[in-house]
DNA sequence: TTCCGGACGC
DNA sequence: GCGTCCGGAA
């Protein structure tokens, strides 16, 4: 069940069941709560499971801000939920229309209809069986059964998130399996026996307003004497930020063929990269490992350059690399002479074109760069 | 412009 | 496990 974080340890009682409960910490939220915490937003003050769900949904993603107007006249239109769930989708979405992420809208449709057909029109208060619903992951579960029915479940949203990566000083991305594992775990120990509506809005409320990403207010934070991102001054990277996937590497072979004033350029498919636009011949066969066996060359000269004439002489030119938003090309270009070329038949995608023309062609910009390169050069002509 | 996010689909 | 949805904030 439980594993042990080499050269990390939480705690004295690591390998304890529990060992992460610490009343003094929902205390701290609970009381601040009740002082300092929102108690007068449209959705509190109500234990109608309807409206809390509701709510829920609404605020998945979105500011509270943002959902108030939205709340109201959706309920004006659905005050429960069998309104909701016999109304047409149609109906549905028009209230729900520039809210944003719609599908939450047609879950929302959908799940009435099951709370209707499934449970009698009663929201179930068992966050597990909730959380079975459309729409309703394991966090939104857990709010909607605390906040309907006091029942003592954890919640963990990006503001819970936050708060725990700083008081706990969590390193790592949030959002990665382990470090969202370790989360949960802190959530659920740290539940406190009673007020666990105060203590879940409590969360919520110090997530979004003193904690917030930007310029958090430690100085009246009731857990700033609890806060190891502060006692390190490690607020502003905790969380830690996605971390940046690495930008997948591709190799490619560019042949620059000639014959005369004549270089070979082949048309791209009109989708992926460069659509559309002509290039060099590719081949594949000879990128790595460097420096390319002599079979290989003999192999893909035969394969990609036999078809257009007779090859005088192959030689390596400096390779380069380009970067795209998704993805870095590594390019080898080859040069080859041909002692005639053949005409072409069949090969629509090729063109022999005058190399003193290769300013107006329709080449992508590292090609063009390559050939005013070799073109530029007397030397390499001939 | 980049980053962020619950639930869900792949 | 990773991308998508979509709008707001940094």
């Amino acid at each position: 069940m439980k594993r042990a974080v080499p050269g990390r340890r939480e705690s004295a009682a690591e390998n304890t069941a529990g060992h992460f409960a610490d009343p003094t910490f929902s205390d701290a939220v609970i009381h601040w709560q009740k002082q300092h915490g929102r108690h007068a937003l449209p959705w509190q003050n109500t234990r109608d499971a309807y409206r809390i769900w509701l709510s829920e949904i609404m605020l998945q993603q979105t500011q509270v801000a943002a959902v108030i107007p939205y709340y109201q006249r959706f309920l004006v239109r659905f005050p429960d939920v069998t309104t909701l769930a016999d109304a047409p989708a149609e109906d549905v979405m028009a209230h729900w229309s520039g809210l944003g992420y719609y599908s939450r809208a047609r879950n929302l449709h959908q799940c009435a209809q099951r709370v209707v057909a499934q449970h009698g029109g009663t929201f179930p208060s068992d966050p597990d069986v909730l959380a079975d619903l459309p729409g309703i992951g394991r966090s939104t579960a857990a709010a909607i059964s605390a906040f309907a029915y006091g029942t003592r479940a954890a919640i963990l949203d990006g503001n819970v998130k936050r708060v725990f990566a700083r008081v706990f000083g969590i390193d790592g991305y949030p959002g990665s399996k382990p470090i969202e594992d370790r989360l949960w775990e802190r959530a659920v120990a740290l539940l406190p026996d009673r007020d666990v509506e105060a203590y879940t809005q409590g969360l919520m409320d110090l997530g979004a307003t003193l904690c917030s990403r930007g310029r958090p207010a430690c100085g009246s934070c009731p857990l700033a004497n609890r806060c190891a991102a502060l006692a390190t001054d490690r607020v502003a990277e905790l969380p830690m930020r996605k971390p940046k996937k690495a930008v997948p590497h591709k190799q490619t072979a560019m042949l620059v063929v000639t014959d005369g004033d004549r270089v070979l350029l082949e048309q791209r498919p009109d989708s992926g990269i460069w659509g559309g636009l002509l290039s060099l011949p590719e081949a594949e066969q000879l990128v790595l490992p460097e420096p390319v066996p002599q079979h290989r060359l003999d192999e893909a000269l035969a394969h990609a350059v036999a078809p257009f004439g007779v090859v005088a002489s192959c030689e390596p030119l400096q390779p380069f690399s380009h970067v795209f938003t998704h993805f870095k090309l590594h390019v080898s270009p080859y040069r080859i002479r041909l002692a005639h070329r053949l005409e072409l038949a069949g090969q629509m995608r090729h063109v022999w074109y005058r190399a003193d023309r290769l300013l107006d062609a329709p080449l992508p910009a590292p090609v063009k760069k390559l050939l005013l390169a070799v073109f530029d050069a007397p030397d390499l002509l001939r």
